[in-house]
Parts: structure tokens; C-alpha cells; sequence
DNA sequence: TTAAATAGGACTAATTTGGTCCAAATTGCC
DNA sequence: GGCAATTTGGACCAAATTAGTCCTATTTAA
């Protein structure tokens, strides 16, 4: 299926109810839940990694809870993907130094890290913001990648 | 880590020593598992996959063997995974018609298809060839999108 | 007829993922 | 000072997915 996990899928869907939300206050993990019809114990977890990871503030004990640490702006989904599931890549190899044992593998790794390169542009590309209801069809997308480059 | 699975891992791998091979003739799964150094009842079920799905030619009996089903020019990347694990997709929202109950995922939706269209042509833009060992180096990887478009 | 292949499908083991829970620490408020 | 509302950290289990193996049937060339 290639896709993302459920949880960094939640993740993504907490980080966009909270962009959503009147900046000036925090949200706790039980309105969210609420919001958004997560359980609240997965909620819980997506916060403490998000705020662990810098992309939530928190403020804990009573009228505590948890506010975007910048602008929506400069959210990128490829920031919330990362916090849950690493460096963005779609194989082994084309994160780490590449120990396979598969000879014809290694003559696929150039050819992969681009591939990983583009995905990854597109991820960074676009906003935190962008994925608010707010700025529903703006025509924000614009993602121009241009791989001509020479490798 | 959102990364494809192993097995579709496997497939490019199996997928690009055939193209690396004479076209001429066919290669058996021993063959192939002997070369790529992935076990024998592996290569063999990635190679029933591959065939049953049109990418490859069988042909059965003694001095059968697996062949290219068409020119790697025209198989790309895309092909093989989607072989393996269905349509390109990160999040299950933006294949089908979304019945999710969150409804801010849902605000989230269209983004998202942006995001999915880019990673799928970025791999349809590699073809089979390109993966190849002949074309190292040759700067054919010149994947210029541009989502500049209206939605 | 036999040997070398692929075809199809069932099955198991390993790994990953999703989800829950508990105890501790922090903070605001009465 | 004490209570209630929160976050924090970590352990834990259940479910789902994935990787890998195996067996039997079918096809084909020599």
C-alpha cells in the first residue's frame, strides 16, 4: 500500500485541528479528542511525541495544554511525517550508507535517492497552513520542482 | 519510516536484473535468486506476481523462464510498485471516496491528493531502464513538474 | 517418459503497528 | 496547603501486516 502510518496520519490530522484553533489559547488532549473523534489515550500519545519532537509547546498542571511552537506557516507536513517516522525515504538504502548484499541493488540506489529527494520536496512543499480549512482553494500548492540538475 | 515494503523492494531489485540481462532469452528463478542472493521461494513468488500482473512473459516447462513483458523504456518504477502494493497512495483518504469520521481529515483531503499525484509521478517518470546499470550517469532523471495549475 | 520450469494457493513465523494503561510530575486555584 | 486538571514517561498487550516457506498441479522440451 506504501503509505503512511495510521498514527503520523492522526498526527497530521491533530496538527491541523490545532492550526485551526484560536492561536491565543492552548488545546488539551481532551478537546482534541473530541474534535476529532481520536481516542483519547492515542491522542495523548500523538501530543507527547509532537511536543517531544518541537513541533508543540506544552504547558502542563491545570489550564495547561498544547499550542503550535511556530507559525502554521512554517509547518511543513514533511516536519509532522518526520517526527513520526524518521527521514523520509522509501527504501533502506537511500538513507544510510548502503550495506546490502544485492549487487544489482546498489546500481538502483542512484536512481532512488532522486526519486526520495522528489517525494521528499513535495512533503516539505507544502504548509501546516495550507492544510487548514482557512486557505481552502487558494491555489497555495504550487509546488515547481525542478530536477535538472546535473548529478 | 513510510517506505515501501520489502517485497516491492525486492521486485525493482528482481525487475532490474532482468532488464540488465540479454534480452534474448529468459531467466529462471534460480538464475535470478542465485544472482540477487534472494532465496529461491521468494524470487519465485516475486516473479509469479510479476507476471501475473502483465509485467513479465512466462513461459512454462523445461527452458522456460521470465522475460521483460515489454521494453524497460516503458516500464517505469511506478509500474513495479503498484504491482506489489496497489495504487500510489499515502493515506487511504485519497484513493476512494473518503468515509472518514474526522471531519477535519477531511479538510486535509485535498492537499493530500496534490501530495499523492506528485509522488506518483515522480515515479512514474523513472523508468526500468533508467534503474539499469547501462544508463549510470547519464543525467536522465530530468523529472520537471510543475502543480502550478488551478485545482 | 522424464526433468525442468512455472502456477496457484495454503500456511506459519516474525515484525510492526495501534492502542491502552498506570504512576509520576507540574501547575493553577480555592 | 491541598485538590484537581494536565502533561510526561514508560511499559505493555493485542491486532494486523508482512516476509518467507512449502506443497501440489500443470506445462513443455528433449
Amino acid at each position: 500500500m506504501m503509505r503512511i502510518n495510521k498514527l503520523t496520519d492522526y498526527g497530521i490530522v491533530v496538527m491541523t485541528r490545532i492550526a485551526d484553533m484560536d492561536q491565543s489559547r492552548v488545546n488539551t488532549a481532551r478537546e482534541i479528542s473530541e474534535d476529532t473523534r481520536i481516542p483519547l489515550p492515542t491522542v495523548t500519545r500523538l501530543l507527547k511525541t509532537l511536543s517531544g519532537n518541537g513541533l508543540l509547546d506544552s504547558q502542563r498542571g491545570s489550564q495547561g495544554g498544547y499550542s503550535l511552537s511556530k507559525s502554521s506557516d512554517d509547518i511543513s507536513v514533511a516536519d509532522i511525517i518526520e517526527t513520526f517516522e524518521g527521514p523520509i525515504a522509501l527504501t533502506e538504502c537511500s538513507t544510510n550508507a548502503c550495506e546490502c548484499s544485492y549487487e544489482t541493488k546498489c546500481s538502483v540506489e542512484e536512481p532512488w535517492q532522486k526519486i526520495n529527494d522528489t517525494v521528499k520536496n513535495a512533503l516539505e512543499g507544502i504548509s501546516l497552513n495550507e492544510m487548514t480549512g482557512k486557505n481552502q482553494n487558494e491555489g497555495l500548492l504550487n509546488l515547481s520542482m525542478n530536477y535538472s540538475g546535473g548529478m
